[in-house]
RNA sequence: GCCGGCGUGGCGAAAUGGCAGACGCAACGGACUUAAAAUCCGUUAUUCCGAAAGGAGUGUGCGGGUUCGAGUCCCGCCGCCGGCACCA
């Protein structure tokens, strides 16, 4: 059940003032690469603080929709346009606060083995991090001051580099294109900008490009390549700028082909993993396919000879050496955009003042938005607050932030602050801390249910800045949520997804006034496992419905006047032996069911357990004692009242709720005296005996070939083998 | 294309490598009832043999394998669902 008292609301002044103050935390801390941890800025003691804190402001394209007057998240365009209204929508730099989720890219994916989610919401994680290790490389632009770096993991294959690739919009392209291809390089980079991303992925197939005129030198060899821009290599990962191994690496090869570059073998497959080159044969290959495996390198100079792993680090060695390019890790991990232009949000706790930003002081917190009129979106970048002219004059000279917090923020910290709602001089107790979040070794949440859609945006969000907090010392958990499960959607009636416009919606109301709450939490809990996506279906609720009726009569009875009380068939007298089985067996099932959260057939046995009592006349009020603790998780209403009435005339039915009477089995009473094993021959079923517990080996061999069914199948036949399963099976393995 | 999940009766589903289909729905038959609803009892994977009692065989998407024994483990396919997608 829930605890009221610990309700919260996220936009409660009271809570989004402590969402402030976290805020302040990652603004006030920087990321030591030496530690690998968060600090206090104060530890810093490079000259430019502004440029390590985990809270930053920088200049960012964002989706701008100058008609709907705001930024729009990457999900929101749709060719170009605006989802809702079709609405141009433009790439525009705008001043956003960032926060520096990128610092904890190794952390997020080292974390992530140590807890008990699901393997896909995890592998969600990591590919969304995307690490990548390999290296930078240089190559100089001949005839030129200028250098172009590109990122690649295959630095192997350097010698087989035979063109570069810049992204259209990288910097260095104004700088190095020659005067005969300017004309092209701009109509080019026009044609590209009017695409949004999803544009340019989805027209995926077909590789377009330009030459720029300039030549960059490969470092390993000296050669001269030719410098192109292409929408395949994006300005947001890596360098923006590619070596471009056509040999090695499908788009590569690809464009080479489109475009006429030359191709260079420079790895071979290696004969059965021994590392030596096979035997050049006559090439064969590159009509079709690039090959980009790992094997042995050919052709390059002094990694001719190494297998791919070798040869890497070989090149790596190489480079260093010589200042030609280091060892990196790339992630396809951006750092997080953290403000909005909306009105609603919580704001930021920031005060400009002579182009500098700073925080406020916590004693001036909450920072509340101020009533407006009018809080729409002003029509250009400036966010709504910008209009409230006298909130945002801070002082005479200083300027209150006007961007608002994303709707994450919130969410952020939510199950922290449940651990000590009401508390007004922290975020969160330390002691309530210490009690709710570090049970079990490890900390965190203990169970988190919740959908896959939350897998890299709240789920990653919230392990940063848990992880913040932890670095900085006020949480004692490394981690936010040990374990995750994932319930599965409930679909319509006709095995699809819930929607207005199918018109397959079942709402929970609906179901309620039909068959009451106990009723529609039962049935979802008997659907199915928790983790399956499943159909709706209004026969089954009928059915748990009919099931709980049953219940219902277990203990009562209806009148001459039809009224209902209390059965008379219900008496102190004991449960036979076999009712008691039963009953114990349901607490076992039960009890070990919910342990590991297979709810559906733990209902399953609490209707074998009722149903053992449906006819029974006298029946014991015994098996309610048992049967209703159970049921009351599932369905308190029924369970409750029902207790709470057995009370009034029998004892065992004292005030306190049905769940406190959760009873515990006893292992005596589900021991037999005799076991039915079951006889196979060559692992098929032939017939089944009834024996002693403790029935020695010899004696139930014996057994088992004295029935006539055994006799009959073995007859004339050796028996080869005969396995013998303690308390299951003996299986006779004849030839 | 890559990654992940799932394929078991008419339906939702059970099954630490050991009796496939628990439990529920639907269907059919019966009891109660003037009748219906409600309730209770029974049958219900499939094929074949048998008048019946009963018996024999086949079955967990397809094909292989491991094992005394596979729905379950391994390899290769097929299908459905979800996610990512020029990430160098």
């Amino acid at each position: 059940s829930y605890d009221w008292s610990r309700e919260i609301s996220t936009t409660h002044p009271e809570y989004f003032r402590w969402t402030q103050w976290i805020f302040l935390q990652l603004y006030n801390a920087w990321f030591n690469p030496d530690t690998q941890k968060a600090e206090p800025i104060a530890t810093y003691t490079g000259n430019d603080a502004d440029a390590v804190r985990l809270a930053y402001v920088a200049e960012v394209p964002v989706n701008w929709c100058p008609e709907l007057g705001t930024v729009l998240a990457n999900e929101e365009v749709v060719d170009g346009k605006s989802e809702v209204g079709g609405f141009a929508v433009e790439r525009r730099p705008l001043r956003q606060w960032m926060l520096r989720i990128t610092a904890y890219a190794d952390r997020l994916l080292e974390g992530l083995d140590a807890l008990d989610w699901p393997e896909g919401v995890k592998l969600l994680q990591r590919n969304w991090i995307g690490r990548s290790e390999g290296a930078t490389v240089r190559f100089q632009i001949s005839d030129s001051e200028y250098a172009v770096e590109v990122f690649t993991t295959r630095p192997d294959t350097l010698f087989g580099a035979t063109y570069v690739v810049l992204s259209p919009e990288h910097p260095l392209v104004a700088k190095i294109t020659t005067s005969e291809q300017l004309e092209n390089v701009a109509a080019y980079q026009k044609k590209i900008s009017s695409k949004s991303d999803l544009e340019r992925t989805e027209l995926s197939k077909e590789k377009t490009g330009v030459f720029t005129g300039a030549y960059a030198v490969n470092p390993a060899n000296g050669e001269k390549v030719p410098v192109w821009i292409a929408d395949y290599v994006l300005l947001s990962y890596g360098t923006g700028a590619i070596m471009a191994v056509p040999a090695h690496d499908e788009r590569d090869f690809e464009f080479a082909k489109a475009f006429g570059l030359p191709i260079r073998e420079v790895v071979r497959k290696d004969s059965v993993g021994t590392g030596v080159p096979p035997v050049i044969s006559p090439t064969p290959f590159f009509e079709k396919d690039s090959f980009p495996g790992d094997g042995v390198s050919i052709n390059s100079g002094f990694l001719d000879g190494l297998p791919t792993a070798e040869a890497k680090s070989a090149m790596l060695t190489f480079l260093e050496e010589h200042g030609h390019g280091l060892r990196t890790v790339t992630t396809k991990l951006r750092d997080w955009l953290f403000s909005r232009q909306r009105y609603w949000g919580e704001p930021f706790p920031i005060i400009w003042e002579d182009g500098q930003h700073r925080a406020l002081p916590d004693h001036e917190l909450p920072v509340i938005q101020p009533e407006m009129d009018d809080f729409k979106p002003t029509g250009t970048s400036e966010p709504p607050l910008a209009k409230a002219t006298e909130w945002v004059a801070y002082s005479e000279t200083a300027r209150r932030e006007t961007n608002t917090m994303p709707q994450w923020a919130g969410s952020c910290w939510y199950y922290l602050r449940f651990c000590d709602s009401r508390l007004k001089t922290r975020f969160v107790g330390e002691q309530a801390e210490k009690y709710w979040m570090s049970a079990a070794g490890h900390g965190g949440v203990d169970l988190y249910v919740g959908g896959t859609e939350h897998a890299v945006l709240h789920l990653l969000y919230a392990r940063f800045w848990h992880k913040v907090l932890f670095d900085l010392g006020y949480v004692n958990s490394s981690e936010p949520f040990r374990k995750l499960v994932n319930q599965g959607m409930i679909l319509g009636p006709d095995g699809q997804k819930m929607s207005k416009s199918r018109g397959n919606v079942v709402t929970p109301e609906h179901v309620i006034s039909e068959y009451g709450a106990d009723s529609l939490r039962l049935y979802e809990m008997f659907m199915g496992p928790l983790e399956q996506m499943k159909p709706w279906s209004m026969k089954g609720v009928e059915g748990v419905y009919r099931f709980l009726a049953r219940v219902w009569r277990l203990a009562m009875k209806e009148n001459q006047e039809g009224r209902w009380e209390i059965s008379s068939d219900l008496t102190e007298e004991p449960p036979t032996a076999s009712q008691l089985r039963v009953l114990h067996a349901t607490i076992k099932k039960v009890t070990e069911d919910f342990e590991a959260m297979a709810f559906n057939t733990a209902i399953a046995q609490l209707m074998v357990g009722t149903n053992e009592f449906v006819n029974a006349s006298p029946r014991p009020v015994e098996s309610l004692r048992i049967l209703l603790p159970l049921l009351s998780p599932m369905a308190p209403h029924l369970a409750e009242e029902l207790w709470q009435i057995l009370g009034t005339k029998f004892s065992g039915f004292d005030g306190r709720a049905s769940t406190a009477a959760w009873p515990v089995y006893d292992p005596k009473i589900l021991e037999v005296e005799e076991i039915e094993l079951i006889i196979q021959i060559n692992g098929k079923l032939k017939d089944k005996i009834r024996v002693g517990k403790t029935s020695s080996e010899e004696d139930v061999l014996l057994l088992a070939m004295a029935s006539p069914k055994i006799q009959e199948a073995v007859a004339g036949k050796e028996i080869a083998k005969t396995i013998l399963v303690p308390g299951k099976l003996v299986n006779l393995v004849v030839r």
